[in-house]
DNA sequence: CAGGATCCCATAGGATACTG
DNA sequence: CAGTATCCTATGGGATCCTG
């Protein structure tokens, strides 16, 4: 670890170009399963993928399950560790929101409708959805 | 761009492991020279620094101005946008405090106190003195 | 379907020396 | 003092193919 600033710990465990994203695909897009993140717009790669996969579970930011049954499809679900990052996500998409102009549409940033009405209550919401979720 | 998504926006604007140290040590640091920032505990090399001053320059994260006076010393402040997020890294340095344990020592985290005080008005005070700064 | 293996390229980044 | 330049290594990451 380069330091022991809380900034850089965080930058350490997430800081990354994919992780966020994939953290987001399975708060706001439900996606659950392996394939399901390999169809998201940006494109990851399979090795990618798989890499940021492990990563998240060994920090604990997600967990694997085989799903109920008789396959072997792997669920994946979020820690309340991670949906503690949902904090983190809402304000990056709130900045872009400001700051991107066109760049993003207006659809993208579906997931940013409740926060912009109300901070506190949208944040709730989301959350609690979200461990609804998690205790499945 | 990857795609218009707002997450995935803020995550190619600022999203690598320097960018965001480098304003934080703005913020919360007081640093304004390239040697200051040379003098990080996270020992970022000359050529990623150079290289990054130059990108946060042309995201218009920071400015530059020669040093009033007769040196040829350069001078670094923020912008708006740049303290626009103070949030996402005062969110990333909550979860981090949440979740590092003994990883992070209480000195390093002294700039998340007014905010864990009460966030709102920690957030205000912290922007304002930046702001107050941002004009000098 | 999940993900490992391989190949190969681009970028990140550390160390050091050099320039205006 | 603020970079540039160079060299070299490590990591990121795309593409493709393979395996249990």
């Amino acid at each position: 670890m380069r330091s022991a600033c809380p900034l850089n710990f965080g930058l350490e465990q997430f800081g990354d170009k994919w992780s966020l994203l994939i953290l987001r695909d399975m708060m706001f897009f439900d996606k659950r399963y392996y394939n399901e993140f390999l169809s998201s717009e940006e494109a990851i790669s399979t090795n990618i993928l798989a890499d940021r996969l492990l990563m998240l579970e060994k920090e604990e930011l997600i967990t694997k399950q085989k799903d109920t049954g008789h396959k072997q499809r792997i669920r994946y679900s979020l820690t309340e560790k991670a949906i503690d990052l949902l904090p983190v996500i809402l304000e990056i998409g709130l900045w872009s929101d400001k700051h991107a102009g066109k760049l993003i549409t207006p659809e993208k940033a579906f997931f940013l409708v409740e926060v912009k009405k109300d901070r506190e209550t949208g944040m709730k919401k989301i959350t609690d959805k979200l461990r609804n979720d998690h205790i499945l």
